[in-house]
DNA sequence: AGTTAATGTGGACGGTGTCCACATAACTTC
DNA sequence: GAAGTTATGTGGACACCGTCCACATTAACT
């Protein structure tokens, strides 16, 4: 009672801490290990709780799953901002909506070969998503669209080609990440086909 | 000891028999909730034998999922297989190797709306892969080099393209199907417009 | 027939998600 | 500022899971 003092776990934290912090933790077990990986006693056990105090914040492990994931996606979407915003050239320019669109796609896959376990997570949302309007398809489209205006693509090839696009990205991310194609000996290249699989489709 | 009788439950199994119902039982988990479902206790369980049985036929449970998404993959590759068989005309014409191509993607996005729980496991094999020849890619492969053998597809374009359009059919049958576009409302047409991007490039 | 290897059993352990009853701190209201 | 209410954390328990150990029994081989 008197020695070692150590502070007092059963002290409560300021309001909405727990719950930040677990997600918090449940993010870095996510980076480290996918969504699998978010097991919720661990989570308590990194903010310094008792693992009942979870369901104080969460209905259930899935529902921190849930904000763990929307946190993923939106980490993706941020960094792909963040890659599309470091290209010059005005707007309409037909060079630099290209090298939009070039970063999209880049950012894309470097996301997910940085960070495989998040990458995973994002895409791993147990039921509903709650994504907000910043996503990668919003980016997609902004770019898309930016394409058509330089006059690189023709309007009426425009409509739903948004989703082939993601397709060919998503796909080649996943197989090359923990798909079949994981251990295959010149991934970078398979993505550069990809990539340029796009650029040559939409001349 | 009289009444009853039922079958002796220690009697054993003749031999290899038990294994193969493990993994028999386990692609049954896998059908109906994917790869999470393989749950060892419960494949011994529907076997009839007790947990640690599986033990002498498995190092870990990840050794009986390993079997199981092989299983998965070349149920996925044998229905390819069966759809591309279906498609008339001889080998070397535009027109038939355009619909084996075409047959391909169809049946790939078939199986995963149809089986989306073996689908997803046959992705999902945690180590090794142990995956024989007949194989999404190896079939995938043939299509496209009969493509170029009836003069529809360059040569020159020929070499690793399949890996972009691989990424197109895979990419769109994960979105659709577990991805963020679950549950958008037009996924017949999401899916037609990816196989139509792809027949779109390859003219 | 007797030995050996393969296979199944029983019981246990630590880990996990989740439920219940209880305690206590923080906010509200007078 | 005191009293009551609500939000939040605690302790203990349960069922389930993967996995390990020691033991029993059957099948195969010499």
């Amino acid at each position: 009672m008197s020695i070692g003092e150590e502070a007092p776990r059963s002290r409560r934290r300021p309001r909405g801490d727990v719950r930040a912090g677990l997600v918090a933790a449940g993010v870095e077990l996510a980076r480290t290990g996918g969504p699998d990986a978010v097991v919720l006693r661990e989570a308590t056990r990194i903010v310094g709780v008792v693992p009942n105090a979870a369901y104080r914040h969460f209905a259930d492990r899935d529902e921190l799953l849930a904000e763990v994931c929307t946190v993923a996606m939106n980490e993706l979407a941020d960094r792909m901002a963040t890659d599309i915003a470091r290209v010059r050239g005005r707007r309409g320019t037909p060079g630099a909506a290209q090298r939009r669109l070039g970063a999209i796609g880049t950012a894309y896959l470097r996301f997910a070969h940085e960070e495989p376990g998040l990458f995973a997570t994002a895409f791993a949302v147990p039921q509903q998503h709650g994504y907000n309007d910043r996503t990668p398809l919003g980016l997609l489209r902004d770019a898309l669209d930016e394409l058509v205006e330089a006059g690189v693509l023709d309007p009426q090839r425009r409509e739903g080609i948004e989703y082939p696009i993601w397709s060919i990205v998503h796909g080649t991310a996943v197989l090359t990440g923990q798909g079949p194609l994981r251990d295959a000996p010149d991934l970078r290249q398979i993505e550069s086909l990809s990539l340029a699989f796009i650029a040559n489709s939409l001349t």
